[in-house]
This record gives structure tokens, sequence and C-alpha cells, in this order.
RNA sequence: GCGCCUGUAGCUCAGCUGGAUAGAGCAACGGACUUCUAAUCCGUAGGUCGCAGGUUCGAAUCCUGCCAGGCGUACCA
């Protein structure tokens, strides 16, 4: 509706500039508002002020000479009115709603799908969780805003690659062995300290007994060196093969997973730092090896190879980012926590040093997530071991209410995540007034099929029944659902989807609740019918993006 | 100290990249089920958009300076 009204606008620009009216053809872009109250109208646009700089004419005598250009050939407005400063404001007829229950029923869907991305090839990397410990709530929020943003991107028309980066190599992976070694000597009654700087959690000695199941007790018979290794392995296996299974509990699944022990040994890290070092880029200082990251804006040049000889996470994520681009990505967004932003600036470094621009890495910083039970927040202690996984969280809450709340907010807003309130059946959690606008309609549907109400043929009704205000209301916010998601995507910010989906359930229960769908004029029926369907097909789009179910009863 | 982010109704948050009179939900108060699902709706009340300047026709939005909070500031990841 946007760019009908936008085409029109433009060709009366066209028409006053020929008709000598304006002085200039330098037109700035011609932008449709959606204005905020309803006597401003429809829509409105703000061209005649945006111009008024340009043709050296006062914004009012821009608008009138536009609006006395306009050709509204089919009629769509009702009334076109210059107010204010300069706006020039269009009402529309009712009818001229009619074509979007039309396409939406055609596009099904696909309605609310664009070809905005141009097949750009986009890779979304995400949770990408160290495989030493099961996912918590904060890698659920992650997961979500990165599963949810891969689907709305796809369906913005980006080839979209979804990928979980697996930090299987270094230190943390031999405390992790080092850790269920110990756990597994215990078992076997050989009880030794457990430091501090060991994994807690009650899943390594769960892990452990997993190893001694398979094991027995040959592991008291090799090197320790060995036995550790092995216990590394076994674990880095096993976690992740949870962290998958709750992943996919939770409706996400990647397209690939990348290790970074294959990057090692592939010889991927030594090439790129030695390309580096060829542009001079890395250089020695006190025994280390530095990546002159200063070069592109950081504050200090990074370490990429320690004294000990042994690389840091830094020169891996170069090769890693690197790779990405030969695999032909022409877009790479990371989603990180929010705690890791001061590592933009030498990743944004790294891509440029590399030979691509910047801009062609998105770091989307998720921020915290606090864990409240009815408004009292729940101690979590990941040194302890002691915290709520995502699998808990999923159990306990469910995965639509889980998924749905994580996109409620920003990314860049904390998010306060009650499950006391996630798991309540009532109007505080917005995911089930959401969903119950789909099972309400799909109760209807049910109701007029027992009381066989002729669908057949339902494209060709005569829609002018629908006139009433709450049905002029949802046609036009119905029509503003592709607009949405295009800047969803653009903004690489899924909450807005939530928003909408909000704010058409709102529209739809108050309409519910004023008027009967089901009614004695068949006429009439039909075209509510007509009207709510196209309803339940974008509230289950808007869902199917979110990653959350449209069930057909609640 | 420096850097990044945030500050909008009592609470939790939106605000379409500078537009008109500031928007939801929750909480509060008052109403609506003999109806296609009350997991719903209707109404009332609630604001110096952290503070102070600046930019212009116009600022919650942009620039500067303060104030407050979060995060970061490793040869950890």
């Amino acid at each position: 509706m946007k760019t009908t009204i936008q085409k029109i606008i433009i060709t009366a620009l066209k028409s006053a500039r020929a008709d000598g009216v304006l002085p200039s053809s330098d037109f700035p872009e011609v932008l449709i508002d959606t204005p905020k109250h309803e006597s401003q109208g429809d829509y409105s646009t703000n061209i005649a002020m945006m111009a008024a700089a340009n043709q050296k004419m006062p914004p009012g005598k821009i608008a009138q000479a536009i609006v006395a250009r306009i050709k509204d050939d089919d009629g769509i407005f009702s009334d076109v009115q210059i107010a204010g400063p300069g706006f020039i404001n269009f009402s529309l007829n009712p009818a001229a709603w009619y074509p979007i229950l039309h396409r939406i029923h055609r596009q099904d869907r696909q309605y609310g799908a664009s070809g905005e991305g141009n097949g750009c090839r986009v890779q979304v990397e995400f949770v990408s969780s160290n495989p030493t410990g099961p996912l918590h709530v904060g890698h659920g929020r992650g997961a979500a805003i990165g599963d949810s943003l891969a689907n709305i991107m796809s369906f913005s028309g980006f080839d979209v690659q979804r990928e979980y980066y697996i930090n299987d190599s270094g230190r943390q992976i031999q405390t992790l062995g080092r850790s269920v070694f110990l756990r597994y000597l215990a078992l076997h009654g050989r009880e030794a300290a457990f430091p501090d700087d060991c994994y807690q959690g009650d899943y390594i000695a769960t892990i452990a007994e997993a190893v001694k199941a398979d094991k027995g007790e040959s592991l008291l018979q090799v090197p320790e060196e060995d036995a550790i290794m092995y216990c590394a392995r076994f674990a880095t296996d096993q976690i992740l093969r949870g962290i998958r299974d709750d992943l996919k509990l939770f409706g996400v699944e990647f397209d690939r997973w990348y290790s970074e022990q294959s990057l090692y040994d592939d010889g991927k890290v030594d090439q790129i730092l030695e390309d580096l070092r060829t542009k001079g880029l890395v250089y020695k200082k006190d025994d280390a090896s530095w990546f002159r990251t200063t070069a592109y804006g950081d504050e200090k040049d990074r370490v990429v190879i320690r004294k000990n000889g042994q690389t840091t996470y830094l020169a891996s994520d170069i090769a890693y980012h690197h790779d990405k681009y030969l695999r032909g990505f022409d877009r790479v967004i990371d989603v990180w926590g929010a705690d890791h932003h001061g590592y933009i600036p030498r990743m944004k470094a790294a891509v440029e040093a590399t030979g691509q621009s910047p801009d062609q890495l998105d770091v989307i910083l998720v921020r915290l997530v606090n864990l409240l039970r009815g408004g009292e927040p729940v101690a979590m202690s990941t040194r302890a071991g002691k915290f709520i996984t995502l699998k808990d969280v999923i159990d306990e809450v469910g995965r639509d209410a889980a998924r749905f709340i994580f996109l409620t907010r920003h990314h860049d807003s904390p998010l306060d995540f009650d499950l006391a309130l996630a798991s309540k059946k009532t109007n505080e959690n917005p995911v089930y007034y959401v969903q119950y606008v789909h099972a309400r309609i799909a109760s209807i549907l049910l109701k007029s099929r027992e009381r066989k109400i002729d669908l057949s043929s339902i494209d060709e009704i005569d829609l002018a029944c629908l006139s009433a205000k709450e049905e002029v209301t949802l046609m036009k916010r119905m029509a503003a659902f592709p607009e949405t998601i295009l800047r969803s995507a653009e903004q690489m910010a899924p909450h807005h989807v939530a928003f909408y989906l909000m704010d058409l359930a709102g529209a739809f229960h108050t309409y519910y609740n004023k008027h009967r769908i089901l009614t004695d004029s068949t006429e009439k029926t039909r075209g509510r019918l007509y009207l709510v369907m196209a309803i339940q097909k974008v509230i289950r789009n808007g869902l199917t993006l979110l990653g959350v179910s449209a069930p057909e009863r609640m």
C-alpha cells in the first residue's frame, strides 16, 4: 500500500515539475508514514517539507502543487488533506484494502516474504557456546534471536546459513578433560583434590560415570595425559550432543557445526598468520606475536601467539572469519553476549586486514537475562555449577513461551525472565495472547464447517460488507506485515515481529468481542470468514518466523 | 581513568533511523460471559522522554557537556 501511494506521489511530483510549478527536479526520497492519530488519515508524507529547501518554496505551496496533481485512478483515497506544517494526509476507502486480503490468501505462507535480500549470501553464527557445559538461559536468548533473525532474513530474500562455532580446542578443553578425569578417579575411590578452576557442575560427575561404564578401570592404567585427553574428547562429544538435543528441543537447527580444532588441523591458522606477517600486520615483540589492530582503529595491538608459543583465541578467530568469506558469504552476522563487546574492534580489524570491508561483519550484542521466579531473582552460579539450564526452562515453561519472551525485547535491552510468569496462562503472558488468536479462528472455522457454510470460490465474493471500523483496522494492520518483516531484517531486530503480532492480536480480540463472524447473513459471514482466515495466516506466518507454534486449539 | 551500551507512565518495555497532540502491556480503579473459547474485551487514571545547552521549520530520536546504571578495559574465552 505504501509503495502504491509512493508511486502516485512521484507521478504527481513529476507532473508538477513538467508544469513548471516546481523549479527543481531534484526530489528527495518520498517516504510514506503511518500517522499516530486517526484524524490524520491512514497514511501521510512529509515530502513537501523535505523538498522545501531544494525547491526554495514554502512546504504548503509544494503540498498544494502535489495534491492538485494526484491521479487516483483506482479511487483508493476517500480524502487527501494538507495539514500542519505541510504534511499530506491520505484517508483510504475501505475498498482500497480488499486487495490486501486477496494477496494474503494468494501468497499464503509467502505473505510477508520479499526478494529484498537479492539472494545475498549471509551467515548467521550464534550460540557457539563452549562445549564445556550445558546451555543456560542466556544462550537461549541468543539462540532465539539468531534463529529468528535467520528466518526473517531468509524470508526477506537473503540466502542464509546458520552456523555454530565449536571451541573444541585449547585450554578449556584440557580443563574439561581434567575435571572429568578427577571425578573418574573419585569413582574408583581415589580421592584427589578438585581445584577451583575445574568445572564444578554435577554434569561432570555424570560424564565421569559414563566414562567408567565405557572404559571400566582401564583409564587408571594408561598415562594420565592420555586419560585426560580421552576424557576431554569423550566429554566434548557428550556435551555437544546434549547441546544439540537441547537446541533441537528449542526448535533450533544449524546448517553447519564448525570445529575450531579443524582450523588448526587444516593449517588455516598458521596460514593466515603467515599472510598477515608478510603484510607486516603481525610482528614480534616481547617474545610474543602481535596483530596490529591499531592500524584499523583498535586502541591497542593484540597478541595472537603467546610467549609460551600457544595461539590465542583471536588467532583462530581471524582464520575462522576469513574462512567464512572464502566460503562465499557476502555478509557475516555474529550473535554474541554483550559482555564481549570489547572484542568487536579487533574482530573488525581482522576482517579488514584479511581483505574484506568491516561492514561485511555485523555483531549483534545480546544483553543479559535476569532469571526470576515470582519476582525474586533465581540464584545462579556458574562457578559452583548451580544454574538453570535452557532445558530446565523449556521443560518448565514450554518452548513457545520461552522463545516468544526472549523476542519481546530489543537485543540491546536486558531481559527479566520470570519463570512463574512465563508458565502462567494468563494475559500477562503475551505468547498465549497471540496464539489464542490462531486458536480462536481455528475454532470459528470448525464451527463454520459444522454449519456447512460454503467456502468454495470464497476468493470471488463481494467484500463490500467489510466496512466496520474494526475490519478496516485489521486490514490496515495486515497490510503493514511485509514492511515489518523488512524493517526487522534491515535492523536485524526480530522483536519487531513480536510486537507486530501482539498488536495485530489486540486488534483481532477487539473485533472478536464486538462482532460475530458467523451471522445470519451468508454474504456477511463469508466476507468475515475471508477476513478472519487472512488474519490467521498472518499470525501463523509471524509466529513461524519466531519459531513459535500456531495451535489449532488451546 | 578510558571505551561501548542504556536512561521514556509506579513496574517492564516499544517508538518505523528527524515529524504532528508520547505508545503498549502489567499493576490500580470501574464495567462486560445464555453467544464463534473470558488464555478475551470496554472504560478511567497515569509523562519536565535522566539533566543542561546546541543544530532547524520541527528533537525521545542528531551534536556537546554533565549525572546515574550495566559491561568491557588479558600473553582468558
